[in-house]
DNA sequence: CAAATATAATAGTAATACTATCAAAAACTA
DNA sequence: TAGTTTTTGATAGTATTACTATTATATTTG
């Protein structure tokens, strides 16, 4: 992808003190990544993570509330950058077929390089997503924070896709179900082509997932 | 539904003692199914269910390894009536678009009665499949709950609705990715149609999510 | 009625998810 | 450069969780 000076913000809302402010916040944000993936969510505490950056517990605390909020913070970042790309790469499409197509293929592709977008590895975010992101959303408090506006980028993602739909068929019903189905359903037939493999039918080496979701988004809104 | 004097067996790897076995087992579990519903699983534990039953935090261990555990065991249970009422339900149908519709039907129709599966809500334990049960199978533990047969059930259903889309398109693909799409699909489309209502185009009244399923695997197959 | 089994009560442990306080260090500022 | 503010670190403490272990008391069964 071309490189390009640009910067991913994030709702204050989801922070206490800007993690990007600081030499520490950013180590926070980036072992935290490394360290869900390793350990998973429950195993992952402030204080083992404090730890390994060589930082206290409560200077964690300074800049999260609690583990669950940075959680929250990291699947924000990562749907503004799905974002990022998704716009940049379906601009200047004339094709609304192809324009649908390339959204898709963002949404579902695994991502495998790491476009080092500073202090953050979106390769291993992105498992975080796959393997973890559920666990943000399905909680007691999920109206409370829905209103405060937590996942408005997700929902700002899924109506960029929608729209696409619509700009192709326009008497199709339901674009936002498919569009999310198809996001959510990506990110689970990966974790179980690794973890459930009976539960899919992802073969070695092409990337059936990708391939599955676009012939079903184009099948479905015909 | 007809009555039939009809049982569900649970694996015995999925509790220490079979909670069918007593009156207290029994309380256990169909507490534990209200509780799950009203606190969340996180919130939930089995001291306050001890404390609701009038029982004892140790005597519920004797019954169930870890919290987690009697999730898996619910989880087993409500996968084991869903193949019930699914063999129930599309033996005999000669059609095989009949058969496959019904089955889709029953995967993704919201559960609104209970049958009275003695002491389990089956309305409940639906909302709870819906809210909760990623958590059971997102751990770092998966791989060897996966070997123990935890989630065998599970894969059974996907296994059946699979043959019948076979049946029907014996060139399609995908008919594990399909099943699995629908199913996990169906029940974060009614999550979502509560919390998260922007990434679904659910409409009052009717069953939307019904109707968007069924459509997509007739279009999918063809 | 005795023996076996199930349950209850109590205590205890290590870890979690924090909060509070205060001191030390670093950064910025007059 | 000294002084002030801000940031970080260290330590301690709390309530709760997710258990385990032990012993006493019911309850069931043969």
């Amino acid at each position: 992808m071309e490189y390009l000076q640009i910067h991913i913000v994030i709702s204050e809302e989801l922070y206490t003190k800007n993690p990007e402010s600081s030499e520490l916040g950013k180590k926070i944000v980036s072992r935290s990544i490394e360290m869900i993936d390793e350990l998973g969510f429950e195993a992952f505490t402030f204080k083992k993570l404090g730890k390994s950056i060589g930082s206290n517990e409560s200077s964690i605390y300074r800049y999260f509330e609690s583990k669950h909020m940075l959680l929250v913070y990291l699947l924000c970042w990562y749907w503004s950058w799905i974002e990022y790309k998704l716009v940049f790469a379906t601009t200047n499409i004339q094709s609304k077929e192809e324009k649908l197509s390339a959204a898709v293929d963002i949404l579902t592709r695994k991502v495998d390089v790491d476009n080092s977008f500073s202090y953050i590895d979106e390769v291993i975010l992105n498992r975080i997503i796959i393997a973890e992101s559920s666990k943000a959303y399905h909680t007691k408090d999920i109206d409370t924070e829905n209103e405060k506006g937590y996942y408005t980028v997700y929902k700002r993602v899924v109506q960029r896709v929608s729209n696409m739909v619509t700009e192709l068929n326009p008497d199709f019903e339901f674009p936002h179900m498919l569009v999310s189905t198809v996001i959510e359903g990506a990110h689970q037939q990966r974790y179980f082509s690794e973890h459930l493999p009976s539960l899919t039918n992802v073969k070695k080496g092409k990337d059936t997932i990708v391939k599955f979701y676009t012939d079903l988004v184009f099948k479905v809104i015909k």
